[in-house]
RNA sequence: AGGCCUGUGGUGAAAUGGUAUCACAGCACUCUCCAAAAGUGCUUUUCUAGGUUCAAAUCCUAGCAGGCCUG
């Protein structure tokens, strides 16, 4: 059976140098796993560039970060809304790539949903988008949706619970799904799992929360030297609206308020700062559900060295000698 | 030293003398195509001491703290 290594854990707790590190030893190719990452231009703001003196070259597929390659990058514009559906088809099209020539995948992810979408698949993925019925329903109340759907299909209203009974985004796919519901697309590369037809070892990484806050608060300033309000800029000029800079989030989102005046750079840091904070703990929220990982504290110097042990022991043969 | 102004959750604000409210932060959650998104719930307040009043964040007195102005 083919073998697909996970890293995953919160941000700043640097699980691509991990992987990188691990790539080398077992002749190992990343896959990312990051709602961000995908987006051609959005290099500083989601970690993508290495730091210090590691070399890194950009092909058009794919990135060479210290000679080894990085896929899921830059698979979209920023301008273009890219989702679950478009990472999933993607990402596994590359895994299957890298199985075929011999070689260990490993995802390296902070984006729970789409890893889980990844591994375990979410079948109703095959019912597409309607923009034109998501447009309609675009204009309608909360209250209206929540008749709508529950005239439509009461056992699908139901199931939902309060928080998104609350959430027009899920009313309206709940109606798409309905709506559409015979007409599910069959789609090969969707119907079968990653962790049905795959072995799976899932690494964690994490370290208490003070110190994973002042780990990101010691990358930020690193980012801002890197250049990472000219990266703004830069997006700005290239015809990035402000709303869709919100929409990107964390780093984007307050870049768009700094360029555009509502903040000055001493609230652009606070904020930014309190708002990776935050979503470092929303993704833990989401790992700890998951009872399959095997967690690793990166605070304990010997951690990398348990995490290869666990990883060798798992990957037992080295795959060109098969 | 004198004069003026301001004291409301952790922070910033709101409240004709009549249920102290909001935003952010914090905490706990939800999720089967926007997930760095979207949504839900919870916690925490009237500087201190008196007084007026049926009723005070609000009016009065004193104190304390901060700010501004004057010599």
């Amino acid at each position: 059976m083919n073998k697909v290594l996970v890293i995953l854990g919160p941000t700043a707790t640097g699980k691509t140098d991990l992987a990188i590190n691990i790539a080398k030893k077992l002749n190992g190719e990343l896959v990312s796993c990051d709602s961000r990452q995908v987006y051609k231009d959005l290099d500083i703001g989601t970690g993508k560039l290495p730091g210090g003196k590691v070399s890194y070259q950009i092909s058009t597929n794919k990135w060479i970060i210290d000679q080894i390659p990085v896929w899921m990058y830059d698979v979209s514009s920023p301008k273009d809304q890219y989702n679950v559906s478009d990472y999933i088809k993607d990402a596994v099209a590359v895994i299957k790539d890298i199985l075929k020539r011999h070689k260990l995948p490993i995802i390296v992810g902070g984006t729970a949903y789409y890893l889980k979408g990844l591994l375990e698949g979410i079948p109703t993925l095959g019912i597409k988008i309607d923009t034109s019925l998501r447009e309609e329903l675009s204009t309608m109340s909360v209250i209206a949706l929540q008749q709508k759907l529950s005239n439509m299909s009461p056992q699908a209203f139901e199931k939902m619970n309060d928080s998104d009974r609350a959430n027009p985004r899920r009313l309206i796919r709940a109606i798409e799904i309905v709506t559409m519901y015979p007409y599910i697309a069959k789609d090969e590369l969707l119907d079968k799992p990653l962790a049905l037809q795959c072995e799976v070892l899932k690494i964690g990484l994490t370290t208490p929360r003070p110190i994973l806050n002042q780990r990101i608060d010691n990358r930020l300033l690193t980012r801002l030297d890197m250049g990472l309000i000219e990266e703004g800029q830069k997006l700005l000029e290239e015809g990035l609206s402000f709303d869709r800079m919100r929409q990107l989030g964390l780093e984007y989102g307050q870049l768009a308020d700094l360029l555009e005046g509502k903040i000055n750079r001493v609230e652009f840091k606070s904020r930014l700062a309190t708002k990776i904070h935050q979503y470092a703990k929303e993704q833990m929220g989401w790992f700890k559900k998951d009872l399959d990982i095997n967690w690793f504290d990166i605070s304990q110097s010997s951690f990398s060295l348990e995490v290869e042990a666990l990883v060798l022991k798992w990957y037992d043969r080295p795959i060109n000698v098969t």
